[in-house]
DNA sequence: ATGAAAGCGCTAACAA
DNA sequence: TTGTTAGCGCTTTCAT
């Protein structure tokens, strides 16, 4: 009473195997009377090939890895599920592994996956350290970094444009008058090509540098980025920002969170925008303004560009950066009367 | 160039397959001194035992399938997330499906999930056709519902006590003094028997049946609960409800969302109580009071419940309930004034 | 158009 | 303690 095989529905159809075999990949000739009795019986016997079997005669398994920081935080789950759509797409599987950022579990996860044999992986979890994907690579492993380049290492990668992101976000809150523009980043690369734009957008506008206090960085929770504007907006008005630029929703509604705890409104007194265009840019009180990644465009094309790297391991890799886009919602307007930039 | 295999590291070694089969899988004896030996040219050939080979041969292949109607949605990448710790500990690997409830999908899932040969399945999507479910019973597939039960078949579940949640969130509003108190179902059976808590609370109040406009059923969208809030809300004070109770945390966003595009005070104005405690009701404003499920507690004994069948599929399934619990924010007070019961 | 047979990389008796 | 061997359920030449 065990799930049945192929020889089962070999023997019940009165053919080989190899019979079986060829109607299940639709290759080699056969008749169309037999290819009809073969579908019937697998139908009947409710036969599924088995997967396993064929991972091991083939080269592939029709699974590729996605290794992300955490699936329970909205910006990767949103992205999941569009590599799990992407993936489903191309007959594939997805394994999504949440490392935490932390760089054991990311290498436990990446010997399962290699134990695994997975087709592709898609790494979305910066670890620090480069050796693993290193090794990857020479293994022969068709490997994508989204969100994150690496420069130094032969390997695919698309992500949004940070750099122009970032310079995007800031010359909003200029051209609405702001003058002290307050920064929360995050630790990883991309937020710190954020922070590069914003940086060369206050230079190019003339202002000067940022002081220390009003550039804080700290990893990606809603309470961090609370403590981080606890702090930056603790100092009196004409000396505190009156925006800021978080390098993340999370972070930007940690700021809406202590703006409201610290009887400051928003926008009135304080503008905040921040970056990734989460679902939970539109559950906040006042509505996130934000810079979106087009995350739909970006897996497409990871996944495209993945898929040729396992069709075509010998492929010359590519680097490809899309365009992010200022969504504005209500939590930025015009700066105090009283805060005016000239310009 | 390939992947090296066992044999690879059997030449390596000067030994059989078999004994390095023994090694990496720590059983039969082997002397300290191969192990190490052997263990130590693993090392160098940066070997990683295929886990597709062992599975052909073994009945395991270690992975589990998860199927969700969205990973997208919080409340199930939170889910997604304590199962996947749990499946990890039990060094299984997960693969998350998301069926957006649509049946035709969730039968494309199942096939596929099935062709893996999974050990076993978690089914958090009630996909409304029992047959599906039923089959792979029949099949012997090791099956737990998560968070809805199918009293017809014998299949083991776990999920909160959804009959006590509503009745709990009804009777706070209650406590507060509120007397016309709309509901704003999902169309899930969990739903229903929130729906059947909140009933039974209001009768034994000894108020008098909701009328049909203070009740609408829906699915669970932050727009489709903005809809039914507009509806709902459209009356006059003294006829629309003073609190309303949405079977989740996603619609009762929407009512807080559209509480305020209506002009209405939350909770001054109106309450309102969610269900889920996701992370959302810590984000949107006022934060939401709601009904909590504990999902570690639950993910937790139910990957030891799906482990427990997997070892012995024939062991008698269980029906587990655990509770929910109030979780007090800022989105439910106490009943205008005027408006007060008597009680 | 169909079949025979040799693997794919492992595990698990059973021998030695 | 270690080795031999027969599968696991498929795919894929190569014959027929």
């Amino acid at each position: 009473m065990s799930k049945p095989t192929i020889y089962d529905v070999a023997r019940e159809a009165g053919v080989s195997i190899a019979t079986v075999s060829k109607v299940l990949n639709n290759n080699g000739r056969i008749s169309d009377k037999t290819r009809q009795r073969i579908e019937g019986i697998m139908r009947e016997l409710n036969y599924e090939p088995s997967r396993v079997a064929s991972a091991l005669t083939r080269s592939r398994t029709g699974t590729i890895g996605l290794m992300i920081p955490d699936i329970a935080n909205p910006f990767f789950a949103e992205a999941a599920r569009c590599f799990e759509d992407g993936a489903q797409r191309s007959g594939s599987d997805l394994i999504i592994c949440s490392t935490d950022r932390d760089d054991e579990k990311a290498a436990r996860y990446l010997s399962m996956l290699l134990r695994r044999r997975v087709d592709g992986l898609i790494i979305a979890s910066h670890t620090g350290d480069e050796s693993g994907i290193a090794r990857l690579l020479e293994g022969g492993m068709p490997t994508l970094l989204f969100s994150a380049e690496l420069p130094s290492l032969n390997c695919g990668s698309i992500g949004v444009d940070d750099y122009a992101g970032g310079r995007r976000a800031t010359e909003y809150l200029l051209s609405l008058g702001h003058r002290r523009i307050g920064i929360i980043s995050d630790n990883l690369p991309g937020s710190r090509l954020r922070e590069q734009g914003y940086l060369d957008a206050l230079r190019e506008a003339g202002l000067p540098p940022v002081p220390p206090e009003h550039s804080v960085r700290t990893s990606a929770t809603l309470e961090n980025g609370r403590t981080a504007a606890r702090e930056m907006l603790g100092a009196e008005p004409g000396i505190r920002p009156t925006a800021v630029f978080a390098c993340n929703d999370l972070l930007a509604i940690g700021v809406l969170k202590q703006a409201r705890a610290a009887g400051l409104s928003v926008p009135r007194d304080l503008s905040v925008i921040g970056f990734d265009n989460t679902m939970l840019a539109d559950i906040c009180q006042p509505a996130l303004s934000t810079i979106s990644q087009p995350l739909r465009e970006m897996t497409r094309r990871a996944m495209d560009m993945l898929n040729a790297a396992i069709d075509d391991p010998a492929a010359p890799v590519s680097h490809i950066r899309v365009e992010p886009e200022l969504v504005v919602r209500d939590s930025a307007g015009p700066a105090p009367e009283s805060e005016r930039s000239e310009q």
